[in-house]
DNA sequence: CCCCCCCC
């Protein structure tokens, strides 16, 4: 302290030295600090001030220094250095401000009157401590003070400052001033638009209200008080909510209030604090205050109750626009306690709470109301006087009954879905995303569009598919992502119940708890896919893996759907060691890279039979990878699956019926006079050039640009025989070695058709292998070979 | 130096 003490505040203390010891002007020094420490207006040297005042004001100055006391009535705004004498009628809370400068100050705000009238006086900072000595009824005189007009109103006031003179007059007779009367008004008398005073029981402090008061913050907060005739709102705006810290008000609290005012709103009279009042902290005697906990059963309408419950379902927050513009949220949660469960219906700042599923709350004063909707028949009603706490202070009977009930509003075990009866239900779900297909539009009755959006999910026990509507459908989902799903509502499917996930629901990403003991995407899915071979595979079959390797690729086909719409469709020869199988890839699963000789891993393709074949359907809910190496290590190489698969036929023991049979033989004439043919890309029927243009005899179109396709003819020889063999497409690229386009641009060059005729007649003598499927040709009556592929060609 | 009104 010593150090802190510089000239100016040594001369102070040479003002009082022979009054008080300076160690003991010390001690006040450091005691007056702590006082004002909250108020940064103070100075070392004001504290200083403060101190000698109190000296040489007792002691030795003249009371009024030649001024005379005004009456209140004759007081002039302007004029300073005056002096007036009043009792004081009232005296309010102190308040803390912050000034535009950051500093910190408080005032305090005093009534006096005498005969003549009332005035306001206002004590800052360094007079507050004033309040110390007086209190309501005593008579002050107050001297070398200001008057000054109000701030926005014409009433005068008075502004006390450092020099000012502040005393309390206890000797005199004043009976010519007004009495102070502290009368007290029961809550249930309390009547709008007056000013009274109430001793009450503070029974709910709800959460601080912010809003905005012309750009800048507003607060708000109302304290629901209680006497033994009723129960009322004590309304604290803005810098007055600081109260409740200042005085350490809690719920239970006695006080009394002076000077509140009281309004009628809506039907209801509230009070609301006054610049001029005072809230006290205190024993009075009002009665203790029982909470009625209301059991969530017997809720029938009714206002201002206290449930106590613990949160079973969570709805997401819902934003709405005002009519003046504004925007307001809201938001749905269900509570539960052991006699039944019931909507809560939460506003504005109360929708961003968290409010768990599975946490204890304790609503206190809302409203219960009829709510057809809601499931629960009622739902409590929330406002801006409810509270709403989180983990509230329970006994331990409560709290272990209510922890039985959260037992039933955990996530549940995907298998258990199948043991539900009913559509509706509303359930909540952990798991991983196993496949996702693509959002699809629909279009609803009333004309509006949708989306929806098939995702299938799995956990440690089963898979389940759900359906993603509009705005779920649009987020962002991958196989493999882990899921919470809150509020999905079971229906039922097919085979087993499956769940919509739509505008209640709830999309969450789990907590790392609620993940730990969700297995792997590869986990899951070899729990749910049977890994089937190619010779095993059934029509209809469902959940199935494939392990492969792609024997042949075809190229992609365009198509138009019967809505119009482009389809792309390719062909892919997938074998196994068992057998071939067809498969179909659709649309962007035809645009996967794909080379023969690829493993493959497809998981839930659809299984047909097709003309005597069965075939896999590869669409948008099949998930195709590459498998890894461990996976496809007893998978035949390529070559190993083409001996196994094609079997070697000599040409004399070629039968009808045979397919992918591999006949090897020397090319023994090779025809080339035409092998180009124009087709009709709307029918692939053979379309004719006449006129000058290409027709289509099917359509009737005039076609533009007709789709080429190649054929070349040979015949084959082994020792066996000679069989006549047909190549279509690739495996006539194949044969040729040129592909459609080259072939089609030397025809269209030279406008010969069978300008290739030597070209294919060089083949001869060249010894070839091919796979090919057998038939038998109804006008030649012989079997012939239609090549699928050219495995070698060799001279 | 504070701001007498204001929030659902």
């Amino acid at each position: 302290m010593s150090g802190e003490v510089n000239d100016e505040i040594m001369k102070e203390y040479e003002r009082i030295k022979d009054k008080i010891s300076y160690e003991d002007f010390l001690k006040k020094m450091e005691e007056r600090k702590k006082e004002y420490e909250d108020v940064s207006f103070m100075s070392d040297l004001d504290i200083a001030r403060t101190i000698t005042g109190e000296y040489i004001d007792e002691k030795n100055e003249a009371l009024s220094e030649g001024n005379k006391p005004q009456k209140i009535s004759q007081l002039t705004a302007g004029h300073d250095n005056v002096c007036v004498i009043g009792r004081i009628m009232s005296v309010s809370n102190v308040k803390k401000f912050t000034n535009r400068k950051g500093n910190h100050g408080k005032l305090a705000n005093m009534i006096i009157a005498d005969e003549t009238g009332q005035i306001r006086v206002t004590l800052w900072t360094e007079n507050v401590k004033f309040l110390d000595e007086v209190i309501e009824g005593d008579v002050v005189k107050l001297n070398r003070v200001e008057v000054k007009q109000g701030f926005r109103n014409e009433n005068n006031e008075i502004q006390t400052s450092r020099d000012s003179k502040l005393e309390k007059i206890t000797d005199g007779n004043f009976e010519e001033l007004p009495k102070y009367e502290e009368k007290l008004t029961n809550l249930a008398d309390v009547k709008g638009e007056s000013t009274v005073n109430v001793v009450a029981r503070i029974i709910r402090i709800p959460r601080v209200r912010t809003f905005d008061r012309n750009g800048n913050d507003g607060k708000v907060m109302s304290l629901e008080i209680q006497d033994k005739t009723g129960q009322m709102q004590l309304t604290l705006w803005n810098n007055d909510v600081g109260i409740v810290e200042d005085l350490k008000l809690k719920e239970g609290d006695s006080i009394k209030v002076l000077g509140a005012q009281s309004r009628l709103r809506n039907g209801e009279v509230s009070l609301t604090h006054s610049w001029r009042g005072r809230i006290i902290k205190g024993e009075f005697d009002v009665p203790e205050y029982d909470e009625d906990i209301l059991k969530i059963g017997d809720a029938h309408e009714m206002k201002n109750v206290t449930v106590i419950g613990v949160v079973c379902k969570n709805y997401d927050k819902i934003t709405f626009e005002r009519n003046d513009g504004s925007k307001g949220q809201v938001k749905s949660i269900e509570m539960q306690d052991e006699t039944g469960s019931i909507r809560v219906t939460l506003w504005n700042d109360d929708a961003d709470m968290k409010l768990e599923k599975g946490s204890i709350i304790k609503i206190t004063g809302g409203n219960i109301e009829f709510d057809e909707y809601s499931g629960t028949d009622y739902r409590i009603n929330t406002n801006w006087n409810t509270k709403i706490d989180e983990d509230p202070e329970i006994d331990d009977k409560l709290r272990e009954n209510l922890q039985k009930c959260g037992d039933y509003i955990k996530p549940v075990e995907i298998s258990t879905l199948n043991e539900m009866d009913d559509e509706g239900d509303e359930v909540d779900i952990i798991g991983r995303i196993i496949s996702v297909q693509d959002p699809s539009e629909f279009q609803r009755t009333d004309g509006t569009s949708g989306t929806v959006r098939t995702v299938e999910i799995g956990d440690a026990t089963g898979v389940v598919r759900t359906s993603f509507w509009d705005e779920k459908a649009e987020k962002s989902l991958n196989p493999g992502d882990a899921v919470k799903i809150e509020n999905a509502r079971t229906r039922f499917g097919n085979y087993n119940m499956e769940l919509s996930v739509g505008r209640t629901s709830r999309l969450m990403e789990p907590s790392e708890e609620e993940t730990k003991n969700l297995p792997s995407l590869s986990e899951i899915e070899e729990k749910i896919y049977k890994t089937k071979h190619v010779d095993e595979l059934e029509e209809g079959d469902q959940n199935i893996r494939l392990l492969g390797r792609i024997l042949n690729v075809y190229d992609p086909n365009q198509f138009q759907r019967s809505d119009g719409t482009q389809g792309i469709v390719r062909t892919v020869e997938i074998a196994d060691g068992t057998g071939t199988v067809r498969a179909s890839f659709w649309d962007e699963k035809a645009n996967l890279p794909m080379k023969a000789g690829d493993t493959i891993k497809i998981e839930n393709p659809r299984v047909n039979y097709r003309d005597g074949n069965i075939e896999i359907s590869i669409s948008r809910n099949t998930v195709v990878t590459k498998p890894k190496e461990d996976e496809t290590g007893k998978l035949p190489s390529l070559d190993e699956i083409q001996d196994m698969i094609y079997k070697n036929r000599k040409i004399e023991d070629v039968e009808e019926e045979d397919r992918n049979i591999k006949v090897t033989g020397q090319i023994v004439e090779a025809y080339g006079n035409k092998i180009l043919y124009e087709m009709c890309p709307n029918c692939n029927k053979r379309v004719n050039f006449s006129e000058n243009a290409y027709i289509c005899d099917i359509c009737g179109e005039e076609i533009d640009e007709p789709n080429y396709l190649m054929i070349i003819s040979c015949v084959m020889e082994d020792e066996t025989g000679t069989m006549r063999a047909t190549f279509f497409r690739k495996a006539a690229e194949e044969f040729i070695g040129m592909t459609t386009d080259e072939v089609r641009d030397v025809i269209a060059k030279t406008g010969d058709e069978g300008s290739l005729e030597d070209k294919v007649a060089d083949m001869v003598g060249q010894e070839i292998t091919i796979i090919a499927d057998a038939s038998y040709d109804e006008y030649n009556e012989e079997i012939r070979l239609n090549a699928k592929k050219v495995v070698s060609l060799k001279i």
